[in-house]
DNA sequence: TTGTAGGCGTTATCAA
DNA sequence: TTGATAACGCCTACAA
């Protein structure tokens, strides 16, 4: 097991000076087609691997990418949604060289967010849960990808939301179901947003009242909203609920009350999680390419091009028994 | 927003050497009490952090912690259990200026982990899921550490699986359950036979059968586990599960086969996963500390100090509905 | 116990 | 388009 080659190896290979290695490996400056050619055989002969920390502490490029959580309490960082997350984010990172870190910005602390992204080390921000004062004051010099709302300088990744409630919506009035409820996210979280548009219109366009209940992502509040739902518009017939844990709580909720489900009422949920199937009745719900979106985010920041500011990721419905 | 302080900076401050100030924030070489109480103060003052690239450079010590999981396929990584080690590690990594990835090793290449382990950048490795085929072979300089077993050079941190199984046991046992069935993990993963071990012992101790049927840790198995259960042996009142997810598959399949949980039989997991509580029954399992394993183990990569061979994590009984 | 003087591998500057 | 040369921030013999 001998020394790694550097790029002082590849250049004497290549016959070039280590400065015009660096520009072909480093695919920045001018370089001729000749000098290309053969810096790039001497790197496949070496198996030539560029030093990321050197490379960081030349360019001040940072050595590692943060996924930055933004909630309430550091607990925001336990959301199996987030493991996901910096799984598929770690995985790109690593073909890149790259570590992945991970950290919980307050939400009551907006600016923390412009300090994690120029702290040093730091090469880019994957931002779960992005908020507008969080986004807003943010230099377009700051190299952060948002899952969810962008802004000015921050390009979005997202599930497509819209077009996601509404094949769930569909399929409900499809099946019968005129007196439709929502479970919404937090009403802090913009890019949840997207979904109760979508509610609204298809309320509209049915006539149907509208029966929104906030909600937080978390299976116990499915529960309580179900009873606040039941107890407000007793006649409601289904229930539409932007998570899979907390569609799973609606169902508690609702076979504590003895409603039948989906005879009385329907229930159907947004992300298909692993659980989705295993629940009685078996989660209706719609798909969510987290790992997907993340590693797209994550390649965005990384890869420093430019990117469309909004980028939709398709949402398909999954019909079970609940609704 | 100025230039960070470097440790020239520091010396500077302090009145002392570059060198000296190295020595003395680095916490390895001589330093009087002097210079020690002279260098923190400057530090204080001005809020001073070690550039992680720079040392990394200087050390080779590497600018991240990988986390390798071992499988037969890639999609081992998409286990929500390697999210909550990855989120885990990530979050004591940040503490210490260090990024995270994520690799996967696959099984039949036990090379693979010395590889990456002494990959450049790479500062250390979290194992999980060790064989020993792929511990076997590493050098006393290899920086890793296993969630699971260990080996001669590599410090080991797990569950205590044994205490764990036993708690669940003794529960089945004492609540009338004489024909208990286990489900276990894959054969290759030597961390699971601790597990195994507590089962044949009360079986021993009970008088009862040993029965005994492979897992993967997939709801999947789980389902037809239980179908192969009670095909063999008809008479069984328990089945003891290896993870979680596997018991709920087991749920699965006892309810398709007209079985009532836990009036025929009962069942058990073992990790206590959110979605344990959800299911109906509700699952009595086992509590599982994997962050805080996860933790434990990063520290010891990273803080290269001398841990002892194994260290056990309390696994608690959580007395629910299914057994 | 302290300080001086490289060196780690890469990129950036500037003159050729 | 190229090649010396000087950073980047820290660590570590070695000499004092």
């Amino acid at each position: 097991m001998t020394r790694n080659p550097t790029l002082a190896d590849v250049a004497r290979h290549a016959g070039v000076s280590p400065a015009t290695a660096s520009r072909v490996v480093s695919g920045r400056g001018p370089a001729s087609t000749q000098a290309r050619r053969r810096v790039a055989a001497a790197v496949a002969d070496l198996g030539y691997v560029p030093d990321a920390a050197a490379r960081a502490l030349a360019t001040h490029g940072g050595t590692r990418i943060a996924v930055a959580v933004i909630g309430d309490t550091p607990t925001a960082l336990t959301d199996p949604y987030v493991g996901r997350v910096v799984a598929a984010t770690a995985e790109v990172a690593a073909a890149r060289e790259v570590g992945v870190a991970l950290h919980w910005l307050p939400r009551h602390d907006p600016a923390a967010l412009a300090r994690l992204a120029h702290g040093r080390g730091i090469g880019g921000v994957v931002l779960v849960n992005p908020t507008k004062p969080a986004l807003e004051p943010l230099p377009r010099s700051a190299r952060v990808a948002a899952i969810g709302v962008g802004s000015r300088h921050v390009p979005a990744f997202d599930v497509d939301n819209r077009g996601g409630a509404l094949g769930v919506l569909r399929h409900l009035v499809g099946s019968g179901r005129r007196h439709i409820a929502m479970v919404t996210g937090p009403s802090w979280l913009p890019c949840t947003e997207r979904a109760v548009d979508a509610y609204r219109r298809v309320a509209r366009e049915n006539g149907g009242e509208v029966r929104l209940v906030p909600g937080d992502f978390t299976t116990a509040r499915g529960t309580t909203a179900a009873l606040e739902i039941m107890a407000r518009w007793p006649d409601t017939d289904a229930v539409f609920a932007l998570g899979d844990l907390v569609a799973l709580g609606v169902l508690d909720g609702l076979r504590g009350l003895g409603v039948d489900v989906p005879g009385d009422v329907a229930v159907a949920g947004f992300d298909d999680i692993a659980f989705a199937p295993l629940s009685h009745p078996a989660l209706t719900t719609t798909t969510n390419p987290v790992e997907q979106i993340a590693a797209h985010a994550a390649a965005a920041v990384l890869d420093r091009r430019p990117t469309s500011p909004l980028t939709l990721f398709r949402s398909t419905l999954v019909v079970r028994e609940s609704a």
